[in-house]
DNA sequence: GAATAACGTGACCGCTTAGTCACCATTCTA
DNA sequence: TAGAATGGTGACTAAGCGGTCACGTTATTC
């Protein structure tokens, strides 16, 4: 992990009270959204040493500084302080997918494909590096079972590979994309090469700027697929 | 998963006892090997279900329908159990590798390289099919934190990755792939691809020979990699 | 065939864990 | 400004966990 240390998202709290959350910005608000900030941030940091299905809630709180009742009055139980942690990183996810369906849908030429996916590919590198704990639990944790804790972060990335094979079936639609290649296979296969990559990065295995290098990397496979 | 569920692993106990262990194919060996057997097979099945990390020494001697002592009577701990279950997947790894690498010293025409990785991602795809169930976790813990039982996974994957490099600058300096690209990014991003894309075959994402997609889908890459 | 190491066992031990609770403090609403 | 909802707390509860143990059985060694 690089030594620059991003400040804590800025997560929704899950769980706000009905009758009297008090105002938006009030003390109430603010110490709740700081709470919650604190608690991410404290199982951010144990997620990544010791994995997300270890570590305990006795744990994240004594990291955190808050007592445990807290963190019950806060989330429900860690599944839910994991879907709520990853929401900063899901979110940019999703932008970087929408604005490439967008950008799709005005595209008319091939070389103009390649571009839009190059893009796509960079703008999941700034997300990954704005949020480089997250993603790298992200990208530590999207194969597990579906079940426990990892399940929002398995769901994620479901969703994420979902959208990359709408993304290339609408790209054969346009007629941006000429290939007697599975769909499916060229969408999972260019989503886990960049996975793969850009976790070699928030390791530290690569040095240079990840989004060089993911989207040089979209641009060979994308290549490949063409050549068939 | 598909319907066939091959037959529990043949695995080298870990622990053997030094003063009478009982001669080879004995009462004690035998007992001794089946046990071991037992207790893989029932901590496979719950691995699959829940994680490596979730799975109880409990549940793996009650599905095993063995004594929690005898569980410790064959391995210190549930990661030795994991890294003995792992060994036919790894040694079957280590076997493409070394085919590859042989193969490699004798080869002299680039369009032989093709041949060798595709030789290679298909005796990779057998060891798949051939131990599923193990794949399948490894595919799943791979890239966890590498700390508790899910180490020795880590290990194996670290070492299959370092091995793929070696043998792509050994390409290199045969004079069998010429480009500028990146050689630990190709190797790294065709591992990351033929992981995802084994991944789908393996939870019945995609039908059809698991073979035929990863060797396809390794000639697209090294095409697009040749191309810079 | 007697002796010895290995095996099989499941209760037990000491500790850990998720989640709750009652009480006091704080914030905000009417 | 009084009252009510919300917050903060850490001891507590009930259950679970890793790992051990003492004893009887079995397999093997000399």
């Amino acid at each position: 992990m690089s030594s620059r240390k991003p400040p804590p998202p800025r997560v929704e709290p899950p769980n706000v009270p009905r009758e009297r959350p008090g105002p938006a910005g009030g003390r109430r608000d603010a110490n709740r959204r700081r709470r919650l900030a604190e608690l991410c941030a404290a199982a951010e940091e144990l997620f990544l040493a010791e994995g997300i299905a270890a570590v305990t809630v006795d744990q994240i709180v004594a990291r955190a500084g808050v007592a445990k009742g807290s963190f019950y009055r806060y989330v429900r139980d860690t599944e839910e302080l994991v879907a709520t942690m990853i929401q900063p990183l899901a979110d940019a996810m999703r932008a970087a997918i929408t604005c490439a369906h967008a950008a799709l849908e005005s595209a008319d030429a091939a070389a103009t494909l390649t571009a839009i996916y190059r893009d796509l590919a960079a703008q999941l590198a700034d997300a990954a590096l704005a949020h480089p704990g997250l993603t790298t639990i992200y990208l530590q944790e999207a194969r597990a079972p579906r079940v426990g804790p990892r399940r929002p972060i398995c769901a994620l990335s479901d969703e994420v590979e979902r959208a990359a094979v709408t993304l290339t079936r609408a790209a054969r639609d346009h007629g941006l994309l000429r290939t007697d290649y599975d769909l499916r296979v060229s969408a999972l296969a260019a989503i886990g090469a960049a996975d793969r990559i850009l976790f070699a990065h928030l390791s530290d295995e690569f040095s240079g700027d990840p989004r060089d290098t993911v989207t040089d990397l979209v641009s060979v496979i994308l290549d490949g697929v063409r050549s068939r």
